[in-house]
DNA sequence: ATCAATGTATTAGTTGACTAGAACACTGTC
DNA sequence: GACAGTGTTCTAGTCAACTAATACATTGAT
């Protein structure tokens, strides 16, 4: 038997964080395509082997490749597993999430030294958030 | 009988909005502070008054008050009434707000620019909150 | 056709945020 | 002290997000 078809990504879930297990998945794999331990093409663990890994209910762990397939991350397919998108841009993704990351941080830090509380600045967001989000 | 020893702000909710109610509540006791409408030393509708204005549980009310008294914007007295605080500065606070909406519409807006989906940002975004969370 | 491996769908339980109902406690006036 | 007006607290209901249990549908090899 072959040892494993898909590359064994290191899981690692915080369970008393408060972030949702779903988005941790993601999250992970979103990270190992940006590292490059995923690529184009490659197989996932399958939604029942990953869902044994992390002992966590296999639905969620189909949320979260639902989720990244909407996103265009992922392919699946029904009776076969579960895939990294073809479309998948590898070697950029790290340098787009670092850039990210700063964007958001860039703003908590210049709101924090403008005097705003942490929760002005959430509650502004999340009003930008549900406004864009009643429109269509 | 004097006919409201307080200002009466033009409540508006919209119950649709998805918004809490008690969050609508802060925002426009925030708003009319800023706008001048409200001043330091001020006296708010009772809890009961406002309740039955906005058709609203007294206890939606007294949380919009509690939040706002926890950061600084109001002053309780049981048995007495619910004021401005005397630290509030008024004048300020609009600029203060449009500038803050301007920052996140900014990095909205940066984000977007750049070929983030919005839920990418509000992912980076809580993660940020939730370590900030974590840590007292 | 059968079977094992895969993803899918349906339903339900858990939890936290939000709101509500009702009883309680404090203040000032009479 | 009684009372009306005020904020406070305790308890519970509602709803959406998240997770879980279970049964179902598809695929490919035998």
């Amino acid at each position: 038997m072959s040892p494993a078809p898909f590359s064994s990504i290191p899981f690692r879930l915080d369970m008393q964080s408060g972030v949702p297990v779903y988005r941790q998945i993601m999250d992970q794999i979103h990270g190992a395509i940006a590292a490059g331990a995923l690529r184009a093409g490659d197989q996932l663990p399958t939604v029942r082997q990953l869902s044994v890994d992390l002992s966590v209910n296999p639905n969620t762990v189909v949320r979260a490749y639902r989720e990244l397939e909407i996103r265009g991350v992922l392919t699946t397919q029904q009776g076969i597993g579960t895939f990294i998108s073809s479309k998948t841009v590898a070697p950029d993704e790290a340098e787009r999430q670092r850039k990210l990351t700063q964007m958001v941080g860039e703003l908590m830090a210049k709101a924090g030294a403008a005097g705003y509380t942490a929760e002005e600045v959430a509650t502004r967001f999340l009003e930008f958030m549900s406004e864009q989000r009643r429109k269509p």
